[in-house]
DNA sequence: AATATTTTACCGAACGTTCGGTATTGCCAA
DNA sequence: TTGGCAATACCGAACGTTCGGTAAAATATT
């Protein structure tokens, strides 16, 4: 058989920063060719069902990585709470390269994207929420300080990276970061 | 001369709904003629630049209620510092309609949205923060602390309607106007 | 080892539809 | 009857999608 001109993994990059800039509707298939270097009809190939089932790839291409880099650090109990927190919260920040880039949570939650992708989004944020759930718990926390932190990070998090791109000031986001660690290492 | 058809105002409500609600590329031009119940002519009769005038619309559209609903609130000296928050984060609560309604500055912040509005993004935030700047000094807090807390407030905001719309669960929204009274009545 | 066949990947061209935007005509009130 | 508004019809361009066919490697057959 012939070879993938283009490895599934460069696709699923190329197709996560177009999504993330551009929002479901906003994704023109003209600049996801480009963007992949694939022809329009070759992405048809890749992805049979289309458009959407190229946004389903982004959901798993993206919550994969943040299973590994966040939720894995979140859980790793060979690591203090303290160092947990410290590896996520530097996970975040490359992940979502220091502010730079929007999250699927917000550009594929608009109207469409929300009919196509509620459950998903409602599903990964509960994840989020959960993992810092249990951070707060192994940190001493309440159930309820606990849970209130977990959904206040998410939050922020969401919150930093819209004033961020709205100020051009990512320093704004780095800030959050720290904000974040502050709500577990008071004082 | 023969009289309008709809109502400016209603077709800057009516803008409104659709720009929040779909962000300014996947807003289309059928959508809205239908949203405001005049035809696509008439609409550039209306907007005779076109699209691009019609967000411009919901941006002095929506600026003008801020300024007065909230801005207003937060600068009104006939008030106590208690009453000016409480009355901007009721208004708040109102324009957002409880959680339910996106902020332009999310749906306006995509890629294209930025190019085309990026300053007025950047000034409006810039105002947001001001205000509630001035809030925070009225209540003796330092300078510092004053920005840092409006910064936060716009970041509570954002955030949460973005998490709020995620989980379907408009509480989240209702807790973050909470938190942001708590900001400046601690104890 | 050489050839034929199968299998998969890619692409140019075109599909029907919808996009944002325009002329043109008809309507209506002053 | 004049001037401003709205509606019909329409435009080129771009949209997401599909199709016919080609390129290239793996496998099967001689």
């Amino acid at each position: 058989m012939r070879p993938q001109k283009v490895l599934d993994n460069d696709i699923y990059s190329a197709l996560t920063k177009v999504f993330r800039a551009k929002g479901f509707e906003g994704a023109s298939l003209n600049e996801i060719a480009d963007a992949t270097g694939l022809k329009k009809a070759s992405l048809y190939h890749r992805f049979p069902e289309g458009k959407k089932q190229m946004a389903e790839a982004v959901f798993n291409y993206i919550e994969e990585r943040v299973e590994i880099k966040i939720f894995g650090a979140l859980i790793n109990n060979t690591l203090t709470p303290d160092q947990r927190l410290n590896e996520s919260i530097n996970n975040i920040k490359e992940l979502y390269n220091g502010g730079e880039e929007s999250c699927i949570f917000r550009t594929l939650s608009m109207k469409v994207g929300l009919e196509l992708f509620g459950s998903r989004i409602k599903n990964g944020m509960e994840q989020w929420i959960h993992h810092f759930k249990e951070l707060g718990l192994a940190f001493g926390q309440s159930k309820e300080e606990a849970k209130s932190n977990a959904i206040q990070n998410l939050i922020d998090i969401q919150g930093s990276l819209i004033v961020s791109e709205g100020l051009k000031d990512l320093t704004i986001f780095e800030n959050t970061l720290k904000t974040i660690k502050n709500r577990y290492n008071k004082g």
